[in-house]
DNA sequence: GCATTTAGTTTCGAGTCGAAACAATAAGCA
DNA sequence: TGCTTATTGTTTCGACTCGAAACTAAATGC
């Protein structure tokens, strides 16, 4: 019976993501700067990371893949002019990785797809809050019988520190902006005492 | 403000198919074996559409791919032995795909994962079955702006006919047994008196 | 009977993806 | 200091997805 429910929550998942991904190109178009989901999912990520997770090896982690195919993605992306490839000075294995406008725009343009937008519009906003909450409760899951943690919004990592004069994290023990804070970083420890009061720290 | 939600809305979804289709593999497995994401959706639409939706063409339209796509998909599922390709005999054009017992098993082995039976299990049993409703409005609402119907279970159709004897299709006119009644159908016609009450009539 | 439509296959090019080899750099340790 | 190991990212290879378009075969329309 269980069973059943949680069968019917896979393909609802499977389904909406076979709709949401339908390219629903306008016409007028170039199916050059056509981008693939895993594009987009980059561009996404990278708008939504902080200074210590713009890497290729951060983009690998987040979205389960090899290091060879992000490399690909990422010098695509790259050669379209929509992400940014500085060295790290201090670190000269490292590359970080940062929207260009264009990059900026085209995320705007694809996220959330129009027919999304819509579907969302013919719902009632309480249902929507409430589907939000409750597939918050499912990824926070999803994560803890995958392990897959690391990952999360900066101010509600474990070293988050307030202090007199704004903010700070206590692994680099570097200042950090509110904007900072908002971000996800590929450090991320969950507090220990877990209050069921922390909504939306996953990612 | 609803912005932001359909937003976070959309990045759950997303979020919760990238770990979805995060490989799991069993160390014993044979990378031969392994099947993509695309693979097991086939399957599971095989294993879920009536006598009428079991072409190569249905599969097109349910997926949302082209034909030459799931044209080499196909033969790959049929050289692998995961499913049989038998000609229509009375429209030669046509071929009926079926699953083998091998198809069955990889599907059972691969849907849900694991990983998501194990997160459901976390989960109250209620919030799944609330998630699963809630799912199902936004999939319905998907469906009607993008305007993908003609899809949907046998026993909620119009043309679907209860007689003394059982069950009967108005399209058709040949009898239908429980299981058939059961399944999809691509040629789904939804009901014009849509009364609130028929809950997971959408796929 | 011939044109049109439909079902499915084949071919092509761009790209994903995992695996493995590789180069460059950093860190650990004697 | 020098040597070994670990880490970051790129490159290469082969199998595969995917859309587009050409193509075959069969059914339908007039």
């Amino acid at each position: 019976m269980a069973d059943s429910t949680d069968r019917r929550l896979y393909d609802l998942i499977e389904r909406l993501g076979t709709l949401l991904h339908d390219r629903a190109r306008a016409p007028d178009d170039d199916p050059a700067d056509d981008l693939q989901p895993v594009h987009v999912r980059i561009l996404a990520y990278l708008d939504a990371c902080n200074r210590y997770s713009d890497t290729p090896a951060a983009v690998t982690a987040y979205l389960g893949l090899t290091k060879g195919t992000v490399s690909q993605s990422l010098s695509l992306l790259h050669r379209r002019g929509l992400i940014d490839k500085t060295p790290d000075p201090d670190d000269r294995r490292v590359v970080h990785l940062a929207l260009r406008p264009a990059g900026r725009d085209a995320l705007a343009a694809h996220v959330p797809p129009a027919t999304f937008r819509d579907a969302c519009a013919q719902l009632p906003a309480g249902d929507r809050a409430a589907l939000a909450a409750q597939l918050d409760g499912l990824l926070r899951a999803m994560q803890q019988t995958t392990g897959r943690s690391g990952f999360g919004l900066c101010h509600t990592c474990r070293l988050f520190r307030r202090e007199p004069d704004g903010f700070r994290c206590g692994l680099t023990l570097e200042p950090l902006s509110p904007a900072d804070s908002e971000k996800i970083c590929r450090e991320h420890e969950t507090p220990t005492t877990s209050g069921a009061g922390a909504a939306h720290d996953d990612v």
